[in-house]
RNA sequence: GCGCCCAUAGCUCAGGUGGAUAGAGCAACUGCCUUCUAAGCAGUGGGUCCGGGGUUCGAGUCCCUGUGGGCGUGCCA
């Protein structure tokens, strides 16, 4: 919370309880009431700033109407060390509080003082974090689908980030198992056919050009010699040539869709360093498993599960799941992360519920992995859908998409909302309308601003500081309203961070752009009188430097001029 | 069949642990640029919060149930 805001809501719950004792000494309460109460922000402006349901939250332990609660307590208020300037009794017993003008003042001249810090707080004590996300297959390139998740996941670090935690982002690549066969099979076939060999790639195998097109480059560089190789030899050739390509390839892309990651973690690694057999043995240790038809099975059923499911198949070679729970085991205790973050897409529920029931087995807290199952993106393209299928090879790539929708769009748009919402993407929209864009509404405030501050340096003023009189000047609705707003970020960063959804934060900036639209409309700053043109001054760079630093946050550009 | 998610304005979606008269953006219509950027603002119209029960001072929000969607339910990943 805002120091400001936290120090006003504590100031009126202890004034709310000492005027509630002193009802209780005047007889006009029975006792003194022992049940909570909230302080929240009104939906209706009429009803105050703030509004405490303490009346109604008392009535039933009290047996008096909250209405009478409410007016015990409302004539006994003392404000006097308070941001509340008055209190009224309202509906159903409401206690309504309006903020005085030194609450304004001093909002606005923390913002100022705080400047690109400001809405950013300790809340997360620096506990580490490890943000998964994207972690496409490197069998190919990514395709379109991997947008929202790249988009959300990247975000959603920097709102850690922003709410105090420590956060590394992390990349996992697939490099071994059996889509890595299957690669490598299809690699193969490619190959053979390359030089005239009659084969009929199987069903099963990856379709796309891209694999044709890794065999192609490989046999113009070396030639047909794997031709006589052995079908193992060859197969990992291919695999070894193609797969850092790929991955270099997916690399490239995030990186112009301005992601970075700390770690772009192998999984064939957890079978280099034994981890994979390690927790394989574990969960026999555990008492959690037993063999059935030859392969190991785990106890799902005991865990909440609706059945038991496979750990190590019947020909000695784990299921995926395997080296999945290795790569937690190494999140969680070898690397000893505080807390694992996954952005996954919400088809693979089914396997977050298996997962979660293993931990426990791997003396794991399972509280300290949480899954956002992220809706998967409807693309639509003239009124129709269009499908994603990696295994025809016919989807629109991410890089596709990267290059014909601005990555500011992009990065705004998949945030817009909550992960676990479905969304549809018009993608003729985005690339037609891109003026309408939601992401160009707050720039154009930023730009807007930035253009004021050109027209007054021009005429040779700057702005300074000023006084907390002076900034209580700005009392007109629309300015007020630009404060509260302001007030109420470092809570809604919190908020944001605990419900890992990035989309209040841009929802934040667009309302933030809202008001300060209107805000411009409302009030001018140019030929005013001095005092109140700098007071106005300071507002706008206040909501620019906020504005700024969120979309930067978020890495999307913050253009000075459009 | 079973499990998870979802259903709010014509469309896309908001509505923290239950609060006061359910909101915003698109789309439609009407106004506002000789004065700080009109990529903007002001205004108008638009709702059985999917149906039905229940819990209580109070339900879009919580519980049950029905309907309609999305997804999952492989010794695939």
């Amino acid at each position: 919370m805002s120091d400001i805001v936290q120090k006003a809501e504590l100031q009126l719950c202890q004034a709310i309880n000492a005027a509630a004792a002193k009802a209780v000494q005047a007889g006009a309460l029975p006792a003194l009431p022992v049940g909570a109460f909230q302080l929240e922000v009104p939906a209706n402006r009429a009803n105050g700033d703030l509004s405490a349901n303490a009346a109604m939250a008392w009535a039933r332990e009290l047996r008096l109407p909250p209405r009478k609660i409410a007016e015990a307590v409302q004539t006994r208020l003392d404000l006097n060390s308070t941001y509340a300037q008055r209190c009224e009794v309202a509906g159903a017993g409401f206690l309504n509080f309006y903020f005085n003008d030194a609450f304004y003042a001093d909002i606005l001249m923390d913002v100022r003082a705080r400047g690109d810090d400001y809405g950013r707080s300790d809340y997360g004590k620096g506990q580490r974090i490890l943000v998964e996300f994207v972690s496409a297959n490197p069998t190919g390139p990514m395709h379109m689908g991997n947008a929202r998740g790249g988009a959300l996941g990247d975000c959603l670090a920097a709102l850690l980030e922003a709410a105090g935690y420590a956060v590394e982002r992390e990349f996992y690549v697939n490099d071994a198992g059996n889509q890595i066969e299957k690669f490598g099979l299809s690699l193969e076939i490619r190959y053979r056919q390359y030089f005239g060999e009659d084969i009929e790639l199987p069903a099963e195998c990856y379709q796309g050009a891209d694999i044709a097109e890794h065999a192609a480059a490989f046999a113009d560089i070396y030639g047909d010699a794997l031709l006589r190789a052995d079908e193992k030899e060859r197969r990992a050739a291919l695999v070894a040539f193609a797969m850092p390509k790929n991955i270099e390839g997916m690399r490239g892309n995030l990186e112009k869709y301005r992601i970075e990651y700390d770690t772009w973690f192998r999984e064939s690694s957890l079978y280099a360093n034994g981890e994979v057999e390690r927790v394989i043995s574990l969960l026999r240790e555990s008492g959690n498993t037993y063999e059935s038809e030859g392969a190991l099975w785990f106890k799902g059923t005991d865990f909440g599960l609706e059945k038991d499911f496979v750990l190590v198949r019947s020909n000695g070679l784990p299921t995926y799941i395997v080296p999945d729970i290795a790569y937690h085991y190494n999140k969680l205790v070898t690397r000893n992360y505080d807390r694992a973050v996954n952005i996954l897409g919400h088809d693979h529920h089914g396997y977050t519920l298996c997962l979660k029931a293993v931990l426990p087995s791997l003396g794991i807290d399972v509280s300290r992995l949480d899954i956002v199952l992220m809706q998967l993106v409807k693309f639509v393209q003239n009124g129709e859908v269009v499908r994603m299928s990696k295994r025809t090879g016919k989807s629109i790539t991410l890089e596709d998409l990267l290059e014909q929708i601005p990555i500011d769009a992009l990065r705004f748009i998949f945030n817009l909302r909550e992960p676990t919402s479905q969304m549809e993407f018009d993608l003729g929209l985005a690339l037609e309308q891109s003026s309408k864009n939601p992401v160009y509404y707050c720039q154009y405030a930023h730009a807007r601003i930035c253009s004021i501050f050109r027209r007054f340096a021009e005429e040779g003023v700057a702005m300074r500081a000023c006084t907390r009189e002076e900034l209580a000047r700005l009392n007109a609705p629309e300015e007020r309203e630009l404060i509260r707003l302001l007030a109420s970020l470092t809570g809604e960063i919190v908020t944001a961070a605990q419900h890992y959804d990035p989309a209040r934060i841009t929802r934040f900036c667009m309302e933030l752009a809202g008001l300060f639209h209107k805000f411009y409309n409302a009030c001018r700053i140019k030929g005013e009188a001095e005092p109140l043109m700098q007071a106005r001054l300071n507002l706008c760079a206040a909501v620019r430097d906020t504005l700024a630093s969120l979309l930067r946050m978020f890495k999307i550009t913050v253009p000075e001029q459009m």
